[in-house]
DNA sequence: GCCAACGTTGGC
DNA sequence: GCCAACGTTGGC
């Protein structure tokens, strides 16, 4: 049975870099590399085993919506901001303040058909949804049950997979 | 390729 | 603590 008080979440990913095709070869994935305080508390904080995610390739014609992940690993420190060879090395992160968080996330299943931006801006169903409000760049954005549920069918989905 | 919006940095 | 300058994001 689901347990009570899941968080949704949307997290965006550029195709040309990770795609969704390589989360379900590689079985799991940690979501390294993020750099903004705000994704990382949420990722530290709020972020929790069996959190459902919607995985968005964004930096794409058209930016849209590919499949449904889910959170399998809860917030922990970020190695590559204490590896100087990492193009996200940061030198004021350290064994003590890992200043850097990130989680594990694993495939649940790909939407029947993608859900472009423009689809999603279209209906006014998911008006208020972060991704959609004006000048939003964050890379990992809380989505309410509502709209997560209302993405789920519009990618040809019953609802929200268990 | 453009550029608006936003976050971060650092001088003061 | 303010804010200008700068870098990045990401849709278009």
């Amino acid at each position: 049975m689901a347990r009570r008080h899941m968080n949704y979440w949307l997290m965006k990913s550029e195709p040309l870099v990770y795609p969704w095709k390589n989360l379900v070869e590689d079985k799991k994935t940690h979501w390294d590399g993020v750099r903004n305080y705000q994704a990382r508390n949420m990722m530290r904080d709020d972020m929790k085993l069996g959190d459902r995610v919607l995985f968005y390739h964004s930096n794409f014609k058209p930016p849209h919506v590919v499949g449904v992940a889910e959170i399998c690993k809860e917030g922990h420190p970020d190695y590559t901001a204490q590896d100087p060879s990492s193009n996200y090395y940061d030198e004021k992160a350290t064994p003590e303040n890992p200043r850097w968080m990130m989680v594990e996330i694993k495939p649940v299943i790909p939407m029947e058909r993608l859900i472009s931006l423009q689809e999603m801006r279209d209906n006014p169903a998911l008006e208020g949804m972060k991704l959609l409000m004006k000048g939003s760049r964050l890379s990992v954005q809380p989505v309410t049950e509502k709209h997560f549920e209302i993405v789920c069918q519009m990618g040809g989905l019953k609802g929200i997979p268990e």
